[in-house]
RNA sequence: GGAAGUUUAGCUCAGUUGGGAGAGCGUCUGUCUUACAAGCAGAGGGUCGGGGGUUCGAGCCCCUCAACUUCCACCA
């Protein structure tokens, strides 16, 4: 082993040595454990939210593999639809070529192509986090099965009534030039403006409307106003002439309309809101589209060809022109944007394919709030629960190439249309041409079907038998509706049964000023360059020792650095167990037994203390606590292990070396398995190192709970506290850390006259020359410090003394002791506790009056002696 | 408009059934004690956001106020 850690050294190995080590049987009798990793998008490279979520599944699949569970993690990665053609559409864009110049084959063979390289990319970078997955299932959302899977699931739910095409109002992003579903609207607020218009009446006067969207005027239709509103009474029934184009439309009564709101009149564009869509069904009104697909005014208006934004500008300056202006104030409001190209959404009437939802979202809502699957933490089942009951269809259609073609055929002769899984060629009914529809599925159609689809779904397949349901998804609270809730009613409709009996929620990684990293802000952080500096160990105990359940988690340089620094630690405690070890022969080492009846103290305290770690890990990981399994190895590994265990297993490196490194290596090999699921690749190594290669970590039984020896605990934390003692009687007495010092203890029982064994490790860890056991107390003052030990009175010889340091000490001592006196009693003179509180506790406080009582008596007959000199 | 979360040491955060507040970093002191100076030993530092309540006892439970954050819905 090399001086320093260096993970560049032997990560890479590692992830060589795992490579084919995680493929799962499929006719195990084990019991199973089985997670589908989200899939990635091929749209780049990982981010630090992937390296949470992956790092997370990992250890919890390492975990569950260790301990006996036939465990599978599927990877793969997603086809991104609308992501990735935008992204391939950019990098044909920069080559001079267009999209449609290319064709709709040729441009699928140039998504082919990027998913080559940025799926190869992805998969790559998932290794180096360390993701012990089955590759040999590798999938994707746009392979063979999972196309199959899809065209199934379409074909189904179109027979049984619950996918329609149809005219809806839906968000149009006009420069992806596709529909896009409500869950992908994200709303900015924003100051804009509210203009007042005057809409002149048929045979004279007017009617002032307010709208943010002046535009939209030429598609109006109506203008509506409470039937409650006194104002407009006389108006209704009338006829106003919209300025620029002249159609006349009718004045009408709504509900929907709030008088006191604006102006109290509404103009209505049913196919450009979807309010007034609603007003528009409900009174019968036309229709009329005034935007084309890439955002221009259309319809035979004097704005036709006008790109949005400025038929806005145009038509103000107009109404302006012709006094119809009534004036503009500013407005705050929020307006849909779509979350890939961040332009702002049209809301308008199209032709597309929804999934009906209700019937579906029904046994998703039943099935959480019956247990069937559970959300960790809990509160994230609002979150679900709020979404699924105020569904609304959901439009899976997208004027998209990069994707599932939707299977619908129509003839180009006569109006016959089908849907189909294979491919139809001729109209059954008129022996036509049949097409098939151009629009391709939402994206999240095929990733809600990835629980079984990626098992051989439609076919009844040995793994799908075996493998479906889940046990475990792992994902950020940000997709909850885009893919959580749809795997739900895709399973349990399509499957019979939940896809996942538990959903473990975690948060985002955001930058270390708290803001969400991202591109605009250029506050990102790329996993693989921490790869690259620190290791990859570092970066997950990094982000597991900082995951509470839930919420999120802010990256900071110092805490990678503390990880870095304990993987270091781990590194040298492995070095020197490898030294100690040096005399055994590797036979030896594998087979390494301790035997129990040759344990000291120290050895049985630190086994203990492994039991109480293994523990608390199993109890941790069982409830997805991970953050607290990585802060448990970290104070067990660190403190009890590294700076007590290993510094005493100098001292009995001296007494009986064969003995002392067998449980020594025992106890670190236990400690390499602990770790593992958190930083597997630092254990691994220690692990091919230590054990020359015969094993792998990876594979081996996660260790179990074993004697516990309480009494032996109990003395050695004696010990413990005699140490920390003498060491803070050193520091108060200003004695450096290079000079030995010359110990005497009295003790009160018979534990002290009994711990010879221990007085090496005493004068190992707190620096003495000697340390002697009296069987009478000192009553000699001079150049003598005294501390009042549990179990004994400890003397620290000194060549020169500052009596008032001495006597500043046993005053402060005595205050001390004091203040802690008089907060016990005053506790005990209260009735309240005395009559209420647990009988432990009150005998506790009992013990401590006692305690300090005693104390003080002795503080005060030194004190006494000091001052009589 | 509706909902959720956060507020604990200078900084970043733990604190699991209510029983005398913890870690890491930073600061100060001492130490290169041959696994580790990315270390070791010690010290200092908090009226647990404000107010009220329940309780013998509240960082933890209830009410209220404030600040920040997020999600959902969205009025032209």
């Amino acid at each position: 082993m090399y001086d320093r850690y260096q993970p560049k050294d032997f990560e890479n190995t590692m992830v060589a040595l795992w490579q084919d080590k995680f493929v799962v049987d499929n006719n195990s009798d084990k019991p199973k454990f089985v997670m589908m990793m989200p899939p990635p998008n091929i749209t780049g490279k990982l981010h630090m939210g992937h390296a949470l979520n992956n790092t997370l599944q990992d250890s919890i699949a390492r975990y569950k593999r260790m301990m006996g569970f036939n465990t599978l993690w599927l990877p793969g990665t997603d086809h991104a639809s609308i992501a990735t053609e935008l992204k391939v559409v950019e990098q044909l864009k920069s080559q001079g070529i267009d999209k449609q110049s290319l064709g709709r084959d040729g441009f699928l063979q140039k998504c082919f192509d990027w998913k080559e390289q940025y799926s190869g990319n992805i998969i790559e970078q998932l290794k180096r986090l360390g993701c012990s997955v089955d590759w040999s299932r590798l999938a994707f959302t746009m392979d063979k099965n999972c196309n199959k899977a899809v065209r199934t699931v379409f074909v189904d739910l179109y027979n049984q009534g619950l996918i329609y095409k149809g005219q809806r109002i839906i968000n149009w992003c006009v420069d992806c030039k596709t529909a896009i579903s409500d869950a992908e609207v994200e709303y900015i607020e924003n100051n804009g403006y509210i203009w007042h218009i005057k809409y002149p009446i048929d045979g004279g006067g007017h009617i002032t409307i307010a709208t943010t969207r002046p535009e939209t005027m030429l598609g109006d239709t109506a203008v509506v106003v409470s039937p409650n509103d006194k104002r407009y009474k006389h108006l209704v029934g009338k006829y106003v002439v919209l300025p620029f184009i002249g159609r006349k439309i009718p004045i009408l009564n709504d509900e929907y309309v709030d008088a006191s709101f604006g102006t109290g009149a509404v103009k209505v564009t049913p196919a450009h809101d979807p309010n007034d869509f609603e007003i528009g069904k409900r009174l019968n009104l036309n229709s009329i589209k005034i935007l084309t697909d890439d955002g221009k005014i259309t319809g035979g208006t004097p704005y036709d060809g006008l790109e949005r934004k400025s038929a806005r500008d145009k038509i103000v300056e107009d109404l302006q022109a012709l006094g119809l202006l009534d004036k503009v104030e500013e407005h705050h409001n929020s307006r849909g944007h779509c979350y890939r190209c961040n332009s702002v959404v049209e809301p308008m009437t199209s032709e597309q394919w929804f999934v009906k939802m209700q019937p579906l979202a029904e046994p998703a809502i039943q099935a959480v709030e019956n247990g069937d699957t559970e959300f960790v933490p809990k509160s994230y089942s609002k979150i679900y629960m709020h979404w699924m009951k105020n569904i609304r269809d959901w439009c899976i259609s997208r004027q998209l190439w990069w994707g599932h073609r939707i299977p619908a055929y129509y003839c180009n002769k006569c109006s016959n249309m089908c849907v189909s899984v294979d491919i139809v060629d001729k109209c059954d009914k008129c022996g036509g041409k049949m097409i098939q529809d151009e629009a391709v599925l939402d994206t999240w159609f095929s990733s809600a079907l990835w629980p079984f689809s990626t098992l051989g779904f439609p076919d009844k397949t040995r793994d799908l038998s075996t493998f479906y349901p889940g046990s475990l998804l792992v994902t950020a609270y940000d997709i909850i509706f885009f893919w959580v809730a749809r795997m739900m009613f895709s399973g349990l409709h399509h499957m019979g049964q939940v896809p996942f009996s538990k959903v473990l929620i975690h948060g985002i990684v955001r930058a270390s000023d708290g803001r969400k990293m991202s591109k605009s802000l250029g506050n990102g952080v790329d996993p693989i360059d921490i790869i690259d500096n620190y290791g990859t160990d570092s970066l997950r105990f990094c982000l597991l020792s900082g995951v509470a359940l839930g919420s999120d988690i802010r990256y900071s340089e110092e805490r990678l650095q503390k990880a870095q620094a304990f993987c270091n630690k781990i590194y040298n405690a492995a070095r020197f167990v490898k030294h100690n070890i040096g005399e055994m022969s590797i036979e030896e080492v594998c087979n390494n037994v301790v035997d129990k009846t040759t344990l000291t103290l120290a050895d049985k305290w630190i086994l203990s203390k492994l039991n109480d770690c293994i523990k608390s890990i199993n109890q941790n990981f069982d409830s997805y606590e991970i953050g607290r399994v990585a802060d448990t190895l970290y104070n067990f590994v660190w403190d009890d292990f590294c700076d007590w265990y290993i510094e005493i297993s100098k001292v009995q490196m001296n007494v009986d070396k064969a003995r002392a490194s067998k449980v020594l290596l025992h106890v670190f090999d236990n400690i390499l398995k602990l770790l593992h699921p958190i930083i597997p690749f630092i254990t691994e190594y220690c692990c091919q190192e230590l054990f020359d290669g015969k094993y792998i970590l990876a594979l081996q039984d996660f260790p179990k709970v074993d004697i516990f020896y309480n009494s032996e605990v109990d003395k050695f934390e004696h010990i413990r506290q005699l140490i920390v003692g003498i060491r803070a009687m050193r520091a108060d007495n200003k004695i450096a850390q290079n000079i030995k010092v010359k110990m005497s203890i009295y003790g009160f029982d018979d534990f002290v006259r009994d711990m010879s064994q221990v007085v090496p490790i005493v004068c190992k860890l707190a620096m003495c020359s000697q340390v002697d056991i009296l069987d009478k107390p000192i009553q000699e003052q001079k150049n003598i410090i005294k501390w009042n030990w549990s179990v004994g009175t400890v003397y620290m010889h000194l060549e020169m003394l500052d009596q008032s340091v001495v006597i500043k000490k046993l005053l402060d001592d005595k205050k001390s002791a004091e203040f802690e006196l008089n907060l016990t009693k005053s506790k005990l003179n209260s009735v309240g506790f005395t009559s209420k509180a647990p009988q432990k506790l009150i005998k506790i406080e009992e013990e401590k009056v006692e305690k300090y009582t005693q104390i003080i008596q002795k503080l005060q007959l030194e004190l006494e002696g000091h001052k009589i000199k």
